[in-house]
RNA sequence: GGGCCUGUAGUGGAAUGGUUAACACGUCUGCCUUACACGCAGAAGACUCGGAGUUCGAUCCUCCGCGGGCCCACCA
């Protein structure tokens, strides 16, 4: 054992993990149960954040005890590589560039940020087995991906269709509602008269210049004004029928209480066209000018045409009034400009429809904690349309089909053209007419990418038998604010693939907020970089914040409390070890010497049976939070306050009978062997160097780790409720003593004449230890309610 | 607007339908006692957000209010 604890002791073990196999999964071992974890693919950014380094050790002690507990763990690790921030990044440092020479830039660029995250997670302790890390950019992950989208599209789950996207007029490109922000602005609210045979509804809207686009006008259901022009037929200041449609989302409080709908001013919008199956009419082209209106807007920008037609209307008198109307709009976050609704040709994938048996699917996995459900379900029912899988961007999966211009039929790939790369693809012409294919440009959303993962770790679709044995896997980790995504779309199309749940267990972790309480921010420069923790802190120290911080799916300020105390328990717990290692040095342990054991020793062992109960059933609850603390308690106010202050004179002194020594000897052996073991899942590292300790009754000399020894069972034979008692006596009486010794200013090893101890229990069986931690020269015991009289 | 979570000493946070509400950091007082000063022994510090209810009894259960967080929807 190293005599300092550092950096260079956590290094030592994980090099040496590496070059052992430690945590290799057991390929060839069909016998041992198999444990398989479908780990979170942290997105590429080249940096562990602290709400990694949180959540990953979390499931990293799960892997951990689990291994411990005889389980064959299987432990992959991904990356999530496809992304816009990378496009981003990549386009800052290089400029534009054509699409394949762009993507090639992008890749170069993830390995690196790979590299990077890669060496933090093995600074971090993790435990995966890195011989099957996976990545979604690779032609491999490609393939699956591209497969799971060609089997779904033979079920009809896969199809093209015209579906509005938000879309920038400026930059000419479909956004992600990601990369849309919001912003205040001041507009007008105005109010349109509209007319029909029943008379005149007047509408209010802040966007006149969609007015063509009106395919219909909406009020609420209980509203008294319109219930007479349900589903009549109003007319348009231009001129055009429109249907009156009762709608509960419609708030009648707002404006007039009727409203248009057009395609598209807002999301809204979206929304009641599918609900009431309305025509879609285009009201701007793809740079934001007019189309589809009358002669005098066609053309013009959107700002332009509001001003023309309210002019216009105005002068006709179909303006009842104008009022001022602050708003919020979504703009693009790049530039800054509004966000229009267009309608353009995309790829999805069915869900509409599909909550019933996703749910089904939910439930019958164990969530932990239980609510985290909840924002399935939620989030299940109040699907409005079916989800949008492809993307125009470069980085990216590319979806496995052709089209045919002519026909306007779509084709998939052929499996074996897989993995699929339009830009490389052969020529292929349409079966109908002969026309040459045009293959996908577009690429797949990256949910898309991530939402197979439990699929691709289990060797789908081509390994069966590693499939059977690792799906559905054990458990998938991930943290709540992405349960309405990742866990959302694998549960489904897990679902679709393979008609079996993917996981049997969900465990949700929430976010480390910064000190403060605010969420870490670059803009608000409250981030803390994990980095800097270890090198003060030390790994095991940032392991066991991550054990204390608890969050179990919820968000925690970080704290530095935690950290300043864990790092002092590393160091207790390394400095007691150093001292038992000392103590049991050449000591052989065998079960004769319980013969010897005296009233403190057979406290501690039974108090280290409690312990054990403890602490496995906080791992099987995956109560990380309540087991360190149990464990810190017992080692630290338990073990070393009082039993080592005990037993010192029986491992110090050479007077003591044999048998006694030996009893000491056994019981520190068994204490910190136990110790170490409830707490390697936590701390690796500085248990496995405690460990070599041990080394000699491992047996051939080979060192074997830590983190497969097996996890300590509770023996309930050492259970002893009665020395338990007695000894919360006798530690009163100790800390009596330290109390009087405190008050009249004497040094805690000062010795004292005499102890007069009146108990409810006989404790003289105790009067050796006693007299040796307290320093009396004569101890006497009475009967009767607990006292202490003390003469020095 | 909807959903979920949440409100406990200066700070971070446990726990429990019932005696003095953990523990840690910080503070204060002693002590460098042959593992550890990243330590040891003590001490101070909380009307457990406000109100109502259920109960013999609530910090814990219910409701209302106020505050915080997260997610989602919307702003015609």
């Amino acid at each position: 054992m190293e005599d300092k604890y550092g950096r260079n002791v956590e290094e030592k073990w994980q090099k040496w993990w590496a070059d052992n196999g430690t945590y290799k999964f057991q390929d060839a071992d069909l016998i041992k149960p198999v444990y398989s974890i479908d780990t979170p693919p942290p997105f590429t950014s080249g940096d562990l954040h602290m709400g990694h380094v949180l959540s990953y050790s979390y499931f990293d002690f799960a892997a951990r005890y689990k291994r411990m507990r005889g389980f064959n763990v299987y432990y992959p690790q991904g990356w999530d590589c496809q992304g816009f921030p990378t496009e981003v990044k990549v386009e800052q440092k290089y400029g534009r560039k054509p699409p394949e020479e762009f993507r090639k830039l992008c890749q170069e660029w993830t390995v690196a940020c790979i590299d990077k995250m890669k060496s933090q997670m093995i600074q971090m302790g993790f435990s995966p087995d890195w011989r099957y890390e996976y990545r979604t950019m690779s032609p491999e992950y490609h393939k699956k991906v591209q497969y799971s989208l060609l089997k779904m599209h033979e079920k009809e789950l896969v199809f093209r269709g015209k579906h509005p996207v938000f879309w920038c007029t400026k930059c000419m490109s479909a956004l992600a509602k990601s990369d849309t922000e919001e912003a205040p602005r001041q507009s007008t609210l105005n109010h349109l008269i509209f007319t029909s045979a029943k008379g005149d509804v007047i509408i209010a809207t802040s966007r006149p210049e969609l007015l063509h686009a009106c395919v219909a006008v909406l009020f609420h259901p209980e509203d008294k004004r319109y219930a007479k022009f349900a589903n009549e037929a109003v007319t348009t200041p231009l001129g055009k029928q429109v249907k009156m449609i009762p709608d509960r989302d419609v708030d009648p409080t707002f404006g007039t209480g009727a409203l248009m709908v057009c395609t598209f001013g807002d999301k809204m919008d979206v929304v009641w066209m599918y609900r009431y199956n309305l025509p879609i009419i285009e009201a701007f082209t793809q740079d934001g000018k007019v189309i589809n209106g009358p002669e005098y807007l066609n053309g013009l920008k959107a700002e332009d045409a509001k001003k023309k037609i309210i002019e216009t209307l105005q002068a006709e008198g179909k303006v009842v009034k104008i009022e001022p109307l602050s708003q919020v709009v979504k703009v693009h976050d790049r530039c800054k400009r509004p966000v229009e609704l267009m309608l353009s040709s995309q790829w999805f994938c069915k869900i509409k429809g599909k909550s019933d048996e996703i749910i089904a699917g939910a439930k019958a996995m164990r969530w932990v904690p239980d609510f985290a459900i909840s924002h399935l379900i939620d989030w299940a029912t109040t699907v409005e349309w079916d989800w949008v899988i492809s993307r125009q961007r470069v980085f990216g999966t590319p979806l496995p089909f052709r089209h045919c211009p002519q026909c306007n039929k779509d084709y998939p790939a052929d499996y074996s053209e897989l993995p699929f790369n339009p830009a490389v693809a052969q020529e292929k012409k349409c079966p109908d007419c002969n026309e040459i294919l045009v293959p996908e440009k577009s690429t797949c959303d990256c949910w898309v990418d991530s939402s197979i993962t439990p699929l691709v770790i289990a060797g789908w679709p081509d390994d069966e038998e590693r499939f059977k044995r690792l799906y559905p896997v054990s458990l998938r980790p991930q943290g709540v604010e992405i349960v309405r995504t990742w866990a959302f779309y694998t549960i489904y199309r897990s679902l679709a693939l393979t008609g079996k749940p993917p996981f049997k267990e969900l465990l949700l972790n929430g976010n480390v907020l910064a000190p403060d309480g605010k969420k870490m921010s670059k803009s608000l420069g409250n981030i803390i970089a994990p980095d800097q923790l270890i090198e003060k802190y030390y790994t095991d120290s940032v392991r066991q914040w991550a054990a204390l911080s608890g969050a179990m799916a919820k968000d925690r300020p970080f704290s530095y409390q935690d950290l300043t105390y864990s790092k002092s328990f590393l160091n207790k717990l390394w400095n007691a070890s150093k001292f038992i290692g000392t103590a049991i040095t050449g000591y052989v342990p065998d079960e004769s010497h319980k013969a010897g054991l005296e009233l403190p020793d057979k406290w501690i062992l039974s108090r280290l049976q409690s312990l054990t109960t403890q602490v496995t059933e906080d791992f099987e609850n995956y109560e990380f939070h309540h087991a360190t603390k149990a464990i810190h308690q017992f080692f630290w106010n338990e073990l070393c306050d009082y039993y080592l202050e005990y037993v010192k004179y029986r491992i110090y002194r050479d007077d003591v009978p044999k048998e006694s020594a030996l009893a000491a000897r056994y019981t520190l052996h068994m204490a910190l062997l136990a110790s170490i073991k409830l707490l390697a899942p936590v701390m690796p590292h500085a248990t496995e160097e405690i460990y070599s300790i041990f080394a000699e009754s491992v047996g051939d000399g080979s060192r074997r780790s830590i983190h497969h020894a097996a996890w300590p069972v509770a023996d309930a034979k050492m259970s002893d409720a009665a020395a338990e008692k007695k000894l919360v006596l006798i530690n009163e009486v100790v800390s009596q003593v330290r109390q009087f010794k405190s008050a009249n200013k004497l040094a805690l090893n000062a010795e004292l004449a005499s102890l007069a101890i009146t108990a409810p229990e006989d404790i003289s069986e105790g009067k050796a230890a006693l007299a040796a931690c307290t320093g009396a020269k004569a101890v006497s015991f009475a009967q009767g309610d607990l006292s202490v009289k003390i003469k020095n």
